[in-house]
DNA sequence: AAGTGTGAAAAGTTTCACAGCG
DNA sequence: CGCTGTGAAACTTTTCACACTT
């Protein structure tokens, strides 16, 4: 966060909740490891951070499969959220610019974790990233647009240096990717089929500055 | 995203205006090098991404500097912002668990840039950690409070794993940290007079595949 | 003419409260 | 009785439009 999103489409589910569904879906993940069978509103939202009515109006978003008096099945509501998310199936991503923060993502398990799998990355000085020794292989920048097209990845992570950006997204979006989660502090122009979300970390640190009195 | 803040305080002006300010901020901070003395919100906001109509109310919300028919004094609003945001003087930092995330952060400059700095860390196996090479030092995590409370460090970046997050959490705030930056996917406890501001990684990638068609 | 400052309308979100079902 | 589902109310944030100043 913030983190900020552009672009809207698919309908009508607020920006908003569709973070929370992510949110819920982690909580219900951990509730049928235990072997959990059903929650309520009360107990999940609580698991989740949220108000029990807000959880209920979240679900409300995309069916209904509680139980009055009793609750929600854990299992058919992971399974429908996971749909409503458009999370059924493994999802490819490259990552761009494996840096430092570049190559700490590509160690980054919490992707996997979510049903991401991080094909591959790409750099200006591949050997240089080699030499940290990742299990994904790091390709050079310019094999990019091959690699996107024959694998057809839609997602990327970009963590380029400013200079660079503008015109790296602009190769990504020319060979069809369609989601870009932008690490570097600076706005870039995507056509309104193409979304962009926004990490900037020293944005979020000054936010909480803001709050230390 | 998002990345979420809990708490208010200070009142009166938006969250996501505070955000904001920050972005305009560094956008004039550009300005000024390349010797601009005023600009209009039109110019302004198109750099930051935002309408000119957002800008100037976000401004409002700070004062009102701007001159009719001409556009706002770059100095001037630069030096109103930074107070706005309490960013007038360099501000500590520390950062817990100097893991794959942790050390990244530990290179990233642009918390520095911002006036932030990370002023130590701190790692269960701290001698794991030094062996990256840091120019911070990176202390055992049992030395966090007499640290904290020798330097009156109030802000925290925190990259350690979910297991131990919660304690560590209290650990910070019974020292006296008042802002959090949290990297763990899980939703922290604390007093209301202490602000976390989360950053989960998955959540932004997922987050982004909700829109791919 | 150009561009700010701002009240008022619109849009988006959250919370409430309660009817209705198992 | 317990808990879901949801319309309506409350609140927050964005956008508009235009009076006003230089």
């Amino acid at each position: 966060m913030d983190a900020e999103t552009e672009r809207s489409d698919k309908v009508d589910i607020p920006k908003k909740a569709i973070y929370r569904l992510s949110i819920y879906h982690r909580c219900l993940q951990k509730l049928k490891d235990n072997g959990q069978a059903t929650v309520s509103s009360t107990t999940l939202a609580k698991a989740a951070g949220v108000k029990p009515a807000q959880l209920r109006k979240d679900l409300g978003y995309i069916g209904q499969f509680g139980t009055r008096g009793l609750g929600y099945p854990v299992g058919v509501m992971l399974a429908t959220i996971r749909e409503a998310l458009g999370r059924e199936h493994l999802q490819p991503v490259i990552l761009v610019g494996a840096g430092n923060l570049g190559s700490a993502l590509l160690r980054y398990h919490g992707f996997q974790k979510e049903g991401f799998e991080v094909v591959a990355a790409f750099d200006a000085q591949p050997e240089v990233a080699r030499a940290r020794e990742f299990k994904i292989p790091v390709h050079d920048v310019s094999e990019l647009e091959e690699f996107v097209i024959a694998h057809e990845v839609k997602l990327a992570i970009l963590c380029v240096p400013i200079g660079p950006a503008q015109e790296v997204v602009n190769r990504l979006v020319s060979c069809g990717i369609q989601g870009i989660l932008n690490f570097s502090p600076i706005m870039l122009e995507v056509p309104v089929n193409v979304t962009v979300n926004n990490v900037d970390l020293a944005l979020e640190l000054e936010h909480l500055g803001y709050f230390i009195r």
